[in-house]
DNA sequence: AGCGTCAAGTTCCATTTGGAACTAAATCGG
DNA sequence: CCGATTTAGTTCCAAATGGAACTTGACGCT
């Protein structure tokens, strides 16, 4: 019987065979850690990420933060900089020169934001949305290839808690106490 | 009604509450992304990691490797370096500083391995020791934090899920093909 | 045993990163 | 509206990063 999720059970002896690939280390902190959550998260994130940004790196020579960029404008185009910074992470002049290598290449264009002058509007160009839409094949196909373990009715099990916790995000604290 | 999974539904009206402080890129990243898994993947594990390593930092002086190897050997002790790269991912010469260290700051020792003179074995010392300990408190109650939305069936079936997809990592390709 | 290949960890060094200071424009407060 | 504060984006530079070569030991294979 599992124990509840705050406390991760142990692994089962059975599953040994499919773990049989991953490092000991990897299983302990997996299974026999109490903050299962972030591991598992890094984890998965990781093994989807990883690749991707190998094959485009070297397929493209589009560094991740340069990939960052341009995938963002595919998704939306119109967007500044600031809002890249806000969704990514990434610090604001790692983002700068990523954007400013993607203008040299061509693959972004940008105007003033005619609403806020200090502001730029960041577009595709044809090349630019050429290599987003050439990207977005693999990857999504990377993402079914990571689901293909679980059913429909898990996959959207998975997608709604995932959900629920993404809109309870603003809640969480930004700095730890003590 | 929700679309499948593989179809992320376009945010929901009523959700716009919530989702006040979320920059409309990062709403688009989440809500409107065929990459969904991988998206918020990311979010989650970078609202936790964040958060994280900077009260390390501040706290201990500990940088993200350092702090990476030290949690690692706390885990489980006797482990070597190499299987630290395996599970963290980090490249090796990043670990062999973060290991060099944090044997300077006396917070884990190593001796050789006697049964690969190549490869060492780690140990926390009581002051590692210690720092692991006063670490696990704030980390366990984030994750309970973040975990706070989700009933306690919602946590163990999110538990659950994240087990399958972990476990069938192992037939995920680490390349991406064409 | 002896040689070639592989693996653990370290070192070297060019590149990337990211905090902090900076410029210019917007916004706020009276 | 006019100074004070904030914000978007850039620049500077010290520090971190990570690929590649290196050292030493292990593990074939004949």
């Amino acid at each position: 019987m599992r124990r509840a999720p705050t406390f991760p059970s142990r692994v089962d002896p059975e599953r040994g065979v499919a773990l049989a690939e991953l490092d000991p280390l990897t299983v302990t902190k997996l299974w026999d850690n109490p903050c299962w959550l972030s591991f598992r998260l890094n984890f998965i994130a990781f093994r989807f990420n990883d690749p991707v940004y190998r094959w485009i790196e070297t397929r493209y020579g589009l560094v991740r933060p340069e990939f960052v960029a341009l995938y963002a404008v595919g998704l939306k185009e119109g967007v500044a900089a600031k809002n890249i910074v806000a969704s990514s992470g990434l610090p604001k002049n790692t983002l700068s020169r990523a954007v400013q290598k993607l203008l040299q290449r061509r693959l972004l264009k940008r105007e003033t934001d005619p609403a806020d002058l200090r502001s730029y509007v960041l577009h595709l160009t044809p090349a630019g949305r050429k290599i987003f839409d050439e990207t977005m094949v693999p990857m999504v196909e990377h993402q079914a290839t990571m689901l293909a373990g679980l059913s429909e009715e898990e996959q959207r099990q998975l997608c709604a808690l995932m959900d629920k916790l993404v809109i309870a995000s603003p809640t969480w604290p930004q700095e730890l106490q003590s």
